[in-house]
Formats: C-alpha cells, structure tokens, sequence
DNA sequence: TAGATTGTTAATCGATTAACAATC
DNA sequence: TAGATTGTTAATCGATTAACAATC
C-alpha cells in the first residue's frame, strides 16, 4: 500500500471515474483493463497500477466489475461526502459556477457568495447570496466552511490570501491568474487558471514554426 | 535545440511568463535562476532547463535581462499572433468567457457564438452575436476559424465533435465534461474540465483518510 | 482443465536534480 | 582578475511499460 500516490495518479482517477459511468450509463457490467485502455487512450499496465494503489477491485480471468469499479472510485474521489463552499468574487466566472447546477451532484453545496461591487452586494442567484466582502473574515471564523473558491481579479488577491491564511479552510479552487504559494503550506490548493489554458493551446497551435525559429538562432 | 518539448516543460511556460510580468510591473530589470526559482517554489536547475529547450536568453554572471526574457517566452507562446476563435455552447460558462476581456489581450478574438437555444439566439453580449448551431458547420465552412471554443452539456458534444473532425480548425479549447479522443489526432485540444478538477481538490482533501480506508482492506 | 486477466515485480524510459566547466 | 551565474552534461529519481506468476 502506497504511502503517498503521485499527482500524475491523482489526475487520472476523475478520469477513470468518468469513463466507468459511461459505460454504466450503457448497461455494460465488467470490463477488462485491455478493454478500458483501447477506449481510453492509455495503458492497460498503467490502469492496473493506478488502481493498485488503492486496493484489489478486480477479478483475475474475469476483469473488473463496473458498478463495483465505480463506487469504489467515488468513495476514493470523497465524492461521498458533502462540502460547505462559498465564492469570493461574483463576477462572470463565479455566477458561471453558482449557475452549474452538477457540483452539488458532487456533494459541493455553495451557502453564499462575496463581492466588493456594491451593485451585486446583496442580490441573490440561484438561491445564492452575494455578501459584503467586508465580512468574509468574520464569516469565515463563525461558520466552518470546507472548500473557497476565488475568482477575483489579480489586484484583490493579496487580501483575500491573508484571510484564507488565517483560517482553517481545507481545500482552496482558484481561478485567479495567480499562485497562492503562501497558501499551498497550509491547505490544499487546486488551480484552474484558464490564461495559463489558453496559452498552452496557444503554443501547440505554433509548435513547428516556434521551434524552427529557435533552431536558426542557435 | 529539442525536436519535442515535454508537455511538462510546455505546461510551465506560461508560469514563467506570469511571474516574469510581475516583475517587470515591479520595475525590476534582472534576476537570477535562483532567486525566481525561490520566488516560484521551482528549482534552479528546472528553470534553465526548460528555458533552453528554446534558446540561450540568459548572461553567465548577471542573470536574465527580465524584458527580454519575457518578450522572448511571449514569442514561444505565440501571444504576438492573434486567432479568430468561435463559442459553441453560449450557458454560463460561454457567457463569462466572452465577458472576460484578458483573453482579447492574448491575441484570441471571439466571432461568434453558436447555440441551440432559440432564446439566446439572436441576442448580443459584449459585441458577439449568438448563431443558431444549425449554421456552425457551414460557417466552419465559410470563414478560416483557428479556436472553436465548447462549452456545451455531455450530451450535446457527440455532434460537435463530427462537425469539427471534418474542419480546418486548428485548435480545440474544449470545457466540456468529456474528451474528444478523435478530434486529438487531427488538432490541438485543451482540456479544462472543472468537474475533473474539483474531484482532483476533494481527493486531496480527504487524502489521509482514504488512504487507512485502504490499508485496512490489505 | 484451459483460457483469460488480474496483481505485482522487474525493466525501461523520461524528467528532475546536481555538478561543473564555460564565460560574462 | 575574482565572483557570479549561466548552459550543459552526468547522476538520480520517479513514472510508465513490459512481463509473468497467481488465480479465477
């Protein structure tokens, strides 16, 4: 039994879980780790040890049992517990999550927004209500809140990191276009940060041209 | 001078070029591989590394010139073209990215929208008309796209991805909870999946506990 | 039993780190 | 020139793939 899985693993264990309720959707019932490779587009050795890293779930000369396969990745990905979350920053990307009603399929429950904009302070989506950002702090120190998702522009970071610091808020989902490396010590942080994204296309989109530029200068 | 560069190395440039703009925003005019190494939480050795898969940007000595360092991974990023992108899927998601100016910075320029819903269709955000989907393959057809951007529910992809495995279009920026395993061989995709990522974040938070879970079963 | 496929160990491959000669 | 720091080669580390014994 590992004692620490690697982040490569980590990364890939969503994706398993996505292809498994696919095919569960289709009323498919076992599945070899050949089978899922083909389909997946990585290697039937690499299936098997991933999943390995968290237990026995297969069946030697039979292969894996879907539904079993599933729930066990579920209970793995916690995707059985339930999470208090809020939103700091209400802007396009914050009302964009609030509105997406399949997080709180995954147990991801969002009790309230924060804003500094007066003209959203105290409006309501979804059920959702934007608060002063005034308050984050104290708010924070009433009520235990798992997981904060921050969506503010770069400038209001600063402010925002510090009260997070302070705080025994467990998991961080950042779609700043900063790192919170002060943070990183203290919780887990996972970044979703879409110019970085956007920029990685970018280069692929230019790979040959850019390299070709690089090989005359040298 | 590197035929392929990892996608290790790709996925850290923009990382690079983050910091290296604060910096510069900082009116700071030099520094060493170590001392952003320690501001970045990276290795020394990591970043040369990387940087001379491209190029030789830096002084024995001195360091690196930041402007010229940032200009030149600006240029390797391809953020001095620009692209004509379009949206395919115009809910929550759609509408922010479009709200969202940055992206105009880096060169991608937003047509269009597509959707199926006849009450966004018709209507205007930010300067971008949203089309009926009907007319997407045709529009594919008529105007040199390089981005399709997809932000459309699961079971609305199946049709996208057919259109889009018979274009031109260069790059693929695909929000969608699936991936587009055949459009891979032909273009560049981009994933960025927020259900992936919030179960990556709620693994980690629950790490600790999964892993006795695990040692128990043994 | 024979065939299939896992779990797991061993081999390979690639990425990161360390070390140091080159040179500003 | 002496000190600093790069560019680059060599060593290490970790992740992926291959192989195969265990076993259903």
């Amino acid at each position: 039994m590992s004692e620490h899985i690697s982040l490569a693993v980590i990364k890939r264990l969503p994706k398993y879980y996505r292809y498994l309720g696919e095919l569960l959707d289709m009323d498919i019932t076992k599945i070899s780790s050949k089978d899922l490779s083909e389909k997946m587009g990585v290697t039937a050795s690499q299936i098997r040890q991933d999943l390995n890293n968290f237990g026995s779930f297969g069946l030697q000369g039979y292969g894996y049992n879907i539904e079993l396969l599933y729930s066990e990745i579920g209970k793995i990905l916690g995707i059985d517990r339930s999470y208090k979350a809020v939103i700091v920053g209400f802007g396009n990307i914050g009302q964009a999550l609030v509105n997406h009603s399949l997080f709180s399929k995954r147990g991801v429950d969002f009790i309230c927004a924060f804003d500094k904009d007066q003209t959203v302070v105290g409006t309501e989506l979804n059920g959702i209500k934007v608060e002063d950002i005034s308050g984050f702090k104290d708010f924070l120190e009433e009520n235990e809140i798992d997981i904060v998702t921050i969506a503010v522009p770069k400038h209001s970071i600063g402010s925002i990191e510090k009260i997070l610091y302070n705080s025994n808020v467990k998991g961080v989902w950042n779609f700043s276009n900063c790192d919170l490396n002060s943070l990183e010590e203290k919780m887990h942080v996972e970044n979703v940060n879409l110019m970085d994204s956007l920029m990685t296309l970018s280069y692929k989109m230019n790979e040959k041209s850019i390299l070709e530029k690089c090989n005359v200068k040298k």
